[in-house]
DNA sequence: TCGAGACTCATACTTTTGTGTGATTTTTGA
DNA sequence: TCAAAAATCACACAAAAGTATGAGTCTCGA
């Protein structure tokens, strides 16, 4: 934990040690250069120049890293994120078959072709999609892609 | 052009600009307090901090902000997204007239109300669309529909 | 100006789609 | 178990879609 504290504050201290260690360097050095003129301001100057540097240097280090949030725009095909609209696809009250037909409709089968896929006859075919635009409320089978597409009931 | 070169450098100049005036003080403060023990160390201490501070705001203001980019994915709708794909659209062939009733059909409309949107006959509309038909390689409005939507040439 | 392509339309024909009615069988939930 | 819903199918008819062919007009670029 103490030494959880020591890590998360090396920074303060290292700093505190700098500037300690520095001014007992100062106090060295004056002792030799103090008949200089001027001696003064040249340590303040360079102080000055040194500890800029190290709050820069500190500042750097300890600045939380701005976060730039970049939205990257994630283009997923219909197939991928197709959920299908349980709610509106209850309230049809469409029944499984229904769908089933529905969906092949969609993907541009004929009745013969999805007779021959689901194994039944073309009136049985018609009879069901029939029944679907009824419950759908629409006049043909481009009207009920349409419409189901809009519902989000098929992909 | 030098007011611009002013500008840029602002920061530099001004942080010259406390250095100096700094200095200044420091000079008229050393023949009040100049009989202080320890007086100089005081004043290196609190130039170092004061310069600390100063190199940190410098480098919070200059430096170059740490990206950390974090990668949000923005899901997009199909609809709000839709780009005419240009290329497959070109490759077809397809009139401007043709495109026009492809996308008609797409929304459901039969022939005879394409015909009376589009102020033409009913022999006219069929006419537009067996050839567009020939040209996409499908045998029905419900393929032709599928296909255009896949290959983004429609809506 | 000449030809190609686009747009228009018609006629005739075939195919597909959609409706209406009625019927049988299967499934299912109360 | 019993009725309702679902699924199956047939037949007849109507409507729409789709094809083939031919033809007239218009525009635009070579």
């Amino acid at each position: 934990m103490s030494f959880e504290l020591l890590k998360k504050n090396k920074q303060i201290i290292l700093y505190g040690a700098s500037l300690a260690g520095l001014l007992f360097l100062l106090q060295w050095l004056e002792l030799r250069f103090i008949i200089m003129d001027h001696a003064f301001e040249i340590y303040a100057g360079a102080i000055a120049i040194i500890f800029t540097g190290v709050g820069i240097w500190l500042a750097l280090r300890l600045a939380k890293p701005k976060t730039l949030i970049v939205e990257k725009e994630v283009y997923i095909s219909a197939e991928t994120t197709f959920v299908q609209n349980e709610n509106e696809l209850e309230r049809l009250g469409l029944s499984k078959r229904e769908l089933e037909v529905l969906q092949l409709i969609s993907t541009g089968m004929s009745n013969q072709e999805i007779a021959e896929r689901l194994f039944v006859s073309l009136n049985t075919v018609k009879t069901h999609s029939s029944n679907l635009f009824g419950k759908m409320d629409v006049k043909s089978r481009t009207q009920a892609i349409d419409k189901a597409k809009k519902m989000q009931i098929i992909a």
